[in-house]
DNA sequence: TGCTACTGTCACAATTCTGTCATACCATCG
DNA sequence: CGATGGTATGACAGAATTGTGACAGTAGCA
């Protein structure tokens, strides 16, 4: 969900505007004010899409943009340009150097956090939409729903994520911490007995069914989700 | 999102890559070999979008390009020109026999994508005429209505759109970001709250006869339209 | 030109979800 | 048997998400 989004971009109202208007919408804003401080950063972390301008001192954007399509590692990061102009011939060159969208200024803050939605979504990998079937049990991404041998079970957001993770990694038993990476993400801080409590919600959305022994407890090391 | 794409082009080679580039994308790619070929596809189910190669043998694009817009059923479909010539005149004529947007080959699939993209963008979205029959419900796009039970429902050009959507993908799950897309059009800028406020209204309409239950809230991603 | 219906936004209310405790419970081991 | 360390459970406050009513601007229409 978060995104790291590059803003390369020379005028310095501007960018402050952009990373207000970014960090606003939950995602995060890296700033560089040229195309080689946007090579520093995207050395340093690849972002997940760049806002770039097409006018920058010295190197221009497109430029830029076509170092980032050179690059393998850079080749497939989503590119949104940013220009004052508004004829048609630019907008296609934009586009011909590998922009994946465009943006006229003045902009919109609507238009702009509309388009890197759009494009981050276009972007997004196919997060695994494919129904998992395991233990009895039948989980389906796309439908948010849990088929419990023709009961519909409903969880929670974590307790989905949860039961996902255990469904597409059976009969391994994985530590607190382990799942509070996996599921929750390796960046948070949170204790590891939340887990406990996670898991005591998970089998008690699964108790009516039957289906909550699935989850066992191995003391000392951690939980497990097994089918036989 | 789903668009069908009709590709006229003559080269086997070219229109496999088209295709696969197409489908790739999500769309849905509809092949013809020549500007007959097209029309035979236009009079069995019209294209939301076309791509059309310049240099046909027989008849040209650009003559194909003219009698799509002579035709009223055709006039509104966009076009993308395909054209191995890069001169500036031969862009100008292509526009100007009506053509939204051409591309020149050798082309990046980047490109054909993000030109595709933005065409259909400019589109509003128009939903087919077909009656709809899911969870109770039959809804009937030609005369603008929605039978519930006998009961005839009344609702708004957004609301009927939205439940139309609904109907035609029941069961899943969709965030406020795809109903937008969907519902709204790839184009507009509204907040996704909005969302929200048009799901109440649509629940409200459908309230009287007890078909508010199907369209539900899945907390933390969406809403769904549930048959079951 | 007025009138009506529709839209998008907002502020606030209502609801659900989360992380954390404190406490009860249980297995294991001395 | 009691001690000990680990786990289950219920409660709870704050956070996050969604529902709802109101409102102003707009488009369509007579």
């Amino acid at each position: 969900m978060t995104a790291n989004i590059l803003v390369v971009e020379d005028e310095h109202a501007i960018q402050e505007l952009l990373a207000f208007n970014i960090t606003q919408c939950g995602y995060r804003a890296i700033e560089a004010y040229d195309a080689d401080g946007a090579w520093t950063h995207i050395n340093h972390e690849l972002p997940d899409l760049i806002l770039l301008d097409w006018m920058l001192p010295g190197s221009s954007g497109v430029e830029l943009a076509r170092r980032l399509r050179a690059n393998q590692r850079t080749r497939n990061i989503p590119i949104i340009m940013l220009t004052a102009r508004t004829d048609e011939r630019d907008k296609i060159l934009g586009l011909e150097s590998g922009a994946d969208d465009y943006i006229t200024k003045p902009f919109s803050p609507r238009e702009l956090m509309a388009r890197i939605r759009a494009v981050l979504r276009r972007r997004a990998p196919q997060m695994s939409d494919e129904t998992v079937v395991a233990g009895g049990l039948e989980l389906s991404p796309a439908m948010h729903r849990v088929n419990a041998n023709g009961a519909m079970i409903d969880l929670g957001p974590t307790e989905f994520r949860l039961l996902h993770f255990f469904m597409t990694h059976p009969e391994r038993v994985y530590s607190r911490s382990q799942l509070l990476d996996q599921v929750w993400g390796d960046h948070v801080f949170v204790e590891e007995r939340t887990v406990d409590v996670h898991i005591r919600r998970l089998r008690q959305a699964l108790e009516p069914s039957s289906f909550d022994s699935l989850i066992q407890t191995v003391r000392g090391s951690g939980y497990r989700f097994s089918c036989s």
